[in-house]
DNA sequence: GTCTATAATGAGATAGAC
DNA sequence: GTCTATCTCATTATAGAC
């Protein structure tokens, strides 16, 4: 993976969560990569290739990601709180999806491979966003009422629609009305 | 508005939902409508005029049904419950999502009618969802903790989302798992 | 690896006959 | 109101020179 394909994958990642996969074309990434569009089939033959590379390097990022919360975090609470800020801040600059929601607008553009990678993703941020109200229900730093597996399911729907009403209309401010109720059942620890 | 127009803004609507507003085409429509791309330019001379008339028929339909709900429903929970129906069955219908969780995904490629009529919409049904918990608290069917305006924020987002997840996942079962709480909070009054 | 050049296709939109 | 025909443009993708 060399720094062409690096700059690729960002910027077809941004693109997609900008403007979802049949938003953005070869031109709109050449443009901004300052190369020919030819070059980018060099690297990414086809639009799907290029979407299911964004997907995998999302995915394993991702991973990453959650398991550095997890360990910089000393509660549930505190990592629930840092999660819910990762999905604002895709929010806060200019109305972003995270991939996810922005993939599920376009289920219909988007091939076998990167529908399967779309499913893996959302069920390891609600494996995680379980485990996280597990601990955070031990430790008491969150009010979990039902059934971790639904409760993070419900987690992970709001905070996608939250950046969707955040886009709708167009402030932030939507984001976290949307999630208030949520950051009202973190107790400080 | 005629056979032809009504036809083509169920049409129309059913394809934003489906495919969102930059997935469907002209020629799309006009096959499954029996007509040629060149007739719907002469109802809708361009495809921003036919979504802005779509999202307008479904903001004035909205209203009706809400008003309906509430008339028919004697609790606030009824009503709420109701409600996480009529979104769960745009899911089950094939993953469909709401027309404005769909043109969110699409915020980019709508214009500035589009957007507004977008924003009043996820307003209206806020409203009446904040509605629809006072009137939940006080005949004690639904439990509600915080500010009815969040909290109505917050329910949309819940419900918006769980249709993106079960659109990702090809199954409903993800929607009816992302708004299990939401259902626990609701009594039988 | 990147380029120019070019398919091949489909999009939104318009002109003008019927 | 609907049609055929056409325009203009953008799209994904490929061939072949450098």
């Amino acid at each position: 993976m060399n720094a062409t394909q690096t700059l690729l994958l960002d910027l077809g990642e941004a693109a997609m969560m900008q403007r979802g996969f049949d938003g953005f074309s070869y031109a709109d990434i050449a443009r901004d990569a300052g190369i020919r569009k030819a070059s980018i089939h060099y690297h990414f033959p086809t639009k799907q290739d290029l979407g299911l590379a964004v997907l995998n390097r999302y995915s394993h990022n991702l991973l990453d990601r959650l398991a550095e919360i997890r360990q910089s975090t000393r509660t549930g609470g505190q990592a629930l709180a840092t999660l819910i800020e990762m999905y604002r801040r895709g929010a806060c600059n200019g109305g972003l999806l995270c991939l996810c929601a922005a993939l599920s607008g376009d289920a219909h553009a988007i091939d076998e491979n990167m529908r399967s990678a779309l499913k893996r993703i959302n069920d390891l941020v609600v494996q995680s966003l379980e485990d996280i109200l597990i601990i955070g229900r031990k430790d008491r730093s969150i009010s979990v009422g039902g059934e971790p597996k639904a409760e993070a399911t419900s987690i992970l729907a709001t905070l996608q629609g939250a950046q969707l009403l955040a886009r709708a209309a167009d402030d932030v401010g939507a984001f976290d009305e949307a999630t208030a109720m949520l950051r009202t059942r973190i107790f400080r620890a």
